[in-house]
DNA sequence: CATTTACCTACTATGTCAATAGGTTTATTC
DNA sequence: GAATAAACCTATTGACATAGTAGGTAAATG
């Protein structure tokens, strides 16, 4: 199940790209806009800073920004470094070599096929797929 | 993720499928085969029978049967009855309308996109994919 | 130099998961 | 009908992760 870590990082990077185009975003407005606490936001955003999603600015008129364009972060990448792996299933989690019974293992393809499944959808997703202000689209 | 108990589960249904074409299968003997602490297995399949995927029979000679064909078993029902659900996401698991940022959520539609396929993956399996016993399969 | 911000370390409460322990009931077989 | 083999039941435990809190230090700006 997809972490509350990685819910909320993500909703950090789309914050960031709607509301920090050019200058740096305070994460007290970001806690405020999401109605998250600031103080477990730290916590993450520290894991995104030094996992090379986001760029921190220390002092007055600081704040966070998108080291990339968000064209070019995809879903998957946000929610692997925050969840250490995007593995479903323990047994893929662990070195997938470490089960005895890997080669004889009936549900072993069932849970590699599952994997592949959740990989290329995560990864086949980009940040600006989930912003409102996507082109061509209703409100 | 998917837990231990969802996955010693669907190991529980193959081996009665394998081993237990007419006669009751002591649990005794599946831990074995399986390499699964029966104490651990006990809790696991008595919510199996609760839920109605298997049958028991109390008393020497006993043991434990499917109550129906495995091509009529999916995977997803297995998962879904261990899991309590199948839900990837948490804001998903509790009564969906819970959130109240539901309506403007940005991060809700790819949720609910993953959601689906991971239950039309998994209820689109059936206990009978998995078996090594399947036709037309090389060794 | 005061303010605002990121950044850092530690702690905690809660809950779930995997597993264990020991006992009771049910049915079969000899 | 007693021994046996099985399911069935209740409770407990240790380990770990998750979500969140608390309180402070360092850095940059105006």
């Amino acid at each position: 199940m997809i972490s509350t870590r990685a819910r909320y990082a993500i909703r950090v990077m789309i914050d960031l790209a709607e509301n920090g185009k050019d200058k740096p975003i305070p994460l007290k407005d970001i806690a405020e806009r999401q109605g998250i606490s600031k103080k477990y936001l730290e916590i993450i955003v520290k894991d995104m800073v030094s996992g090379g999603l986001l760029a921190g600015a220390s002092g007055k008129g600081g704040g966070y920004r998108l080291v990339r364009s968000p064209e070019d972060y995809t879903i998957g990448e946000i929610i692997e470094l925050m969840e250490g792996a995007l593995a479903s299933v323990s047994c893929l989690a662990v070195a997938s070599a470490s089960c005895p019974r890997a080669s004889s293992c009936e549900t072993l393809p069932l849970w590699l096929e599952y994997d592949k499944l959740t990989h290329d959808f995560f990864y086949g997703k980009r940040l600006t797929d989930l912003l409102r202000s996507k082109a061509g689209e209703a409100l």
